[in-house]
DNA sequence: CGCCAATACTTGACATATCAACCATTCACT
DNA sequence: AGTGAATGGTTGATATGTCAAGTATTGGCG
């Protein structure tokens, strides 16, 4: 086998120069995959997956409510326009904000009844769409794909500019 | 151990219902981390990790030209927008565009010396980073992290690579 | 030859992402 | 209290991504 499957997919034509390089290549273009057969799941109720990924979050900690940055640190993918994704979603009556009283500077999030109903209507379609996508690798694959990535994220964040840099403690709302 | 490594990360409360679930988030997130260092390490020269990608391809197969399509096909991430990213990187003067002769429809693109030049200064800085990144897996593992993440695309290509079919609903006015 | 479908892009309209500057509020300290 | 720094969030300019429809060219078929 002198060609690695990545380097088939793209038609490259030398080999990579690092095992680091492929493996690089080979994350950013699952991760890719991936993310458009969920954003596929997701977008006929009219949401992007990272809209899904709040409503997601907000449902999470329901009935109590989060402020806007803490939603933006629990993100799967970093969003900076937290605000405007949150715009959107409040337009769409999927979620309520209100200003908090002891810290008015702090904007708390609810999820709606109608953010609920709508999540409820896209769980089963997603772990549909997720076995789906993860149907090719054993249960122990899975367990060890975990691993590794955890790992690299290890490394990852001592590198520099990491966003979750403690788990901060809860704070009373 | 309760909790999981990204149960902490994204401040979960309740632990995953699925390993794929776990698995898929964990994929999404590390692959946003290491694609922000690689944008940050090529953004110094104004390029972004997209535009990067393209001008990789081209030196591939310089001297060689490769026509639009092609490009998009090879592209790491997929790229609906592969024409206007070209017109950025053809303003720039890193590369170039002819149309074809014997077949008119087509567009040849190569990269300029500026491009190749452009490259040169990035392939050191851009490998260290990776180095970087990877620090933390063993060749062993990295060997299996590719392992992994090339049978999960197998299987992602087999559920099919089909725009949505579904004609969706009306949307939220 | 003449017509039509397929190919290879291109363009326009719109949604979303990004960065920096900004405002309001609170905290720390004198 | 009173000032300055830090925190929490918003906004504006600009870049980029995305989908649908459009143009030009080619290849196939009668």
């Amino acid at each position: 086998m002198p060609e690695s499957k990545i380097q088939q997919e793209i038609s490259q034509r030398k080999p990579f120069e690092t095992a680091f390089q492929e493996a690089g290549v080979a994350l950013l273009r699952t991760s890719d995959q991936l993310q458009r057969r969920l954003a596929a799941t997701v977008e006929p109720c009219g949401l992007t997956l990272q809209q899904y990924n709040v409503l997601r979050i907000l449902r999470g900690s329901h009935p109590e409510a989060v402020p806007t940055l803490e939603i933006a640190t629990r993100m799967i993918e970093q969003a900076p326009g937290i605000t405007r994704l949150l715009d959107r979603l409040e337009a769409k009556r999927l979620i309520e904000r209100v200003r908090c009283s002891r810290d008015r500077r702090r904007v708390l999030c609810t999820i709606s009844t109608a953010g609920l109903d709508l999540l409820a209507t896209l769980d089963r379609p997603m772990l549909e769409t997720l076995g789906a996508c993860f149907e090719s690798l054993s249960s122990a694959q899975t367990r060890d794909l975990i691993q590794l990535l955890d790992d690299l994220r290890e490394g990852l964040y001592s590198i520099g500019f990491h966003r979750n840099p403690t788990p901060k403690e809860e704070r009373n709302p």
